[in-house]
RNA sequence: AGGGGCGUCGCCAAGCGGUAAGGCAACGGGCUUUGGACCCGUCAUUCGCAGGUUCGAAUCCUGCCGCCCCUGCCA
């Protein structure tokens, strides 16, 4: 049984999928293809990483290669044993397969110390004690050379002994690093003797006590990459520049030489994916929580009802490039409502009710109906849907005086009640006090049993409808894109937020079916794509949230109408 | 400014010297017991700009313009 990944439809050519092809033809690496996604487990995993991850992923298999989830832990101060759970289950989610390949990089800590060591001995590495801030002003700048910090010349046996007491616990935090002799002059300021070992005297979740020493990402990654027998290692755009470092410290170990390759990070519109913005989306409760429906991360997208195979169909049909890239959000919700529209079942459920009474069909007698499930795909069934004198249609679906083009419900005029019958409207009654309509009277033709128009006269209108005798209430949440702009970092990023990204509504009607259906996505007939909330929905007190509504080119004629 | 990158339709993106794929969006129309889905059609004489090479350039050369990344003991 193929994965979500795995099953998501595959896109052209791009540039990577060249370069690894190429490689792959002559022989490079022994003809093998090893990639691999290194996510930090210091927060919760976000639409771009789910790119990030699926990228490498892909290529791997694609060129029947090998992929490594390898959790990236090198810093002690934010990572926890929580988000590599968290980290985990969300790539599952997306059916991304990493086999037995599961790492972690403290894992190789030892291994890096060793490294280091032969470093010094080859007179590449010393132990620095300038301060922070005196470090950071003889960097030098883009246009000036660094100065040579004064202990670069020190003998390896001295910063061997001094590596070793940064090692022990014996030199404070920030008394110390141990940097890479390279160029204090180099044009490319990641060169200028870069730090490879910081002291922190602070537990890490897995390594526990075991180090007062952690090393820095150019130093690690690099020999992380090495030691798995990765071959292509696919980053973002923003480590060009460090890959000349990732390279010299390959080259002087003489290791095994991973070639790296960057690429555009993934950018959506209206959405945010900085960690930063999502955190403080988060503790400012601008939304529910990391999984609330309307947030970028996967918990989100997991919770809002997206099916897996539509979030990869999305990151497999945007490609990768180098160009710096924003894709609009349609895109993702067109792959969503692709998805749902082959398999979602269709249900009725009235949003927002108006009674409706048909005054000729006998009161207490009740028929139920034969509803196809859905129409795409008949082996998907059908069910029995209730009918009876007094049901709910929605308040929309009424109009006094309708607007031209209006198909539907309005004085004198007939349509359809899907699966049951054809009604015309002949009276309503209004509330004195605010003029609303309170209940519509109609009269149905008991010759159009099932929908059909007898004498193969014309109606324009179809609605959906409940029984008022039958149906079940529920509150129904209506999601929308959580930033009203385009760029939601233009400004104001707080104040671009969609007032209306989520609006409540309750007293719902929705078909009994609706009351058992667990959290499954099905289509609200006419409204869009919904499922069951899997943590407030509970029997007798039903919870739907919206994954992605239905296109409405009703909407669209009366915007333009305005 | 120095270094590293990027610029093809509103958005993403193929194209690799032989005369601009595709998807989304948009717009027309058909069909429809979902104003959904589906089907058909329209949508770049032009590839950031300006020169040059060539029978021929989005593709090669030169210059310019615009945008992004880099001066953490983060990743």
């Amino acid at each position: 049984m193929a994965s979500p990944a795995d099953r998501a439809t595959t896109r052209v050519s791009n540039f990577i999928r060249e370069i690894v092809s190429e490689d792959v033809a002559k022989g490079a690496f022994g003809g093998q293809v090893v990639t691999r996604f290194p996510p930090e487990p210091n927060g919760y995993l976000h639409l771009g990483h789910a790119y990030a991850a699926r990228v490498s992923y892909e290529v791997a298999r694609e060129f029947g290669g090998r992929f490594h989830l390898r959790f990236d832990d090198t810093n002690p101060l934010t990572e926890e044993q929580r988000y590599v759970e968290s980290q985990i289950a969300a790539l599952e989610w997306m059916g991304i397969d990493w086999g037995d390949n599961l790492f972690f990089a403290s894992d190789y800590f030892p291994k890096l110390h060793a490294y280091a060591v032969q470093l010094i001995e080859q007179g590449q590495a010393y132990v620095c004690q300038l301060n922070q801030d005196v470090m950071r002003q003889q960097r030098g700048t883009a246009t000036t050379p660094g100065i040579p910090s004064p202990y670069r010349d020190r003998s390896p046996e001295e910063n061997l002994e001094l590596f070793e007491r940064m090692k022990n616990g014996d030199i404070a935090p920030g008394e110390a690093v141990l940097r890479a002799k390279i160029d204090m002059a180099a044009a490319n300021l990641v060169m200028r003797d870069p730090v490879m070992y910081r002291i922190l005297h602070v537990p890490h979740y897995r390594q526990g006590n075991d180090w007062c020493i952690y090393p820095i990402y150019d130093w690690a990654h690099c020999l992380e990459d090495s030691i798995e027998g990765v071959t292509h290692s696919l980053c973002s755009l923003e480590f060009e520049n460090n890959r000349a470092l990732y390279d010299w410290y390959l080259d002087q170990l003489g290791v095994h030489h991973p070639r790296q390759i960057e690429f555009s990070r993934l950018n959506v519109s209206h959405m945010v994916t900085s960690k930063r913005r999502l955190i403080q989306l988060v503790q400012e409760k601008r939304v529910d929580g990391w999984d609330d429906p309307r947030m970028p991360t996967v918990l989100g997208f997991r919770r809002r009802g997206v099916p897996a195979e539509a979030m990869c169909d999305f990151l497999s049909l945007i490609s990768v490039s180098k160009a710096p890239t924003a894709v609009d959000i349609s895109l993702l919700e067109y792959c969503v409502r692709q998805r749902l529209n082959s398999t979602a079942n269709r249900v009725m459920a009235v949003l927002r009710p108006l009674k409706v009474i048909i005054d000729n069909y006998p009161e207490g007698q009740v028929e139920w109906f034969e509803a196809d499930n859905n129409p795409e795909s008949p082996e998907q069934g059908v069910r029995k849907v209730a009918f009876s004198r007094e049901l709910y249609i929605e308040e929309e679906d009424f109009r006094i005086d309708p607007p031209p083009k209006y198909f539907r419900l309005s004085p004198g005029v007939e349509i359809r009640l899907k699966h049951a019958y054809l009604v015309t409207c002949e009276s309503y009654v209004l509330d004195e006090a605010t003029g609303r309509v309170l209940e519509v009277h109609c009269r149905y033709d008991p010759e159009s049993r099932g929908g059909a128009a007898p004498d193969g006269r014309k109606v324009k209108g179809t609605s959906h409808w409940v029984s008022a005798a039958h149906c079940v209430d529920a509150t129904v949440r209506l999601y929308d894109r959580l930033f009203a702009v385009e760029d939601p970092e233009d400004g104001d990023f707080i104040e671009n937020l969609n007032s209306e990204s989520r609006v409540d509504l309750g007293g719902c009607k929705l078909e009994s079916y609706l009351a058992e259906v667990g959290t499954e996505v099905v289509q609200f007939l006419r409204q869009g794509y919904f499922a069951a909330d899997r943590v407030d929905s509970k029997p007798g007190e039903l919870v739907f949230n919206q994954v992605v509504s239905l296109k409405d080119s009703w909407a669209k004629i009366e915007r333009r109408a305005r």
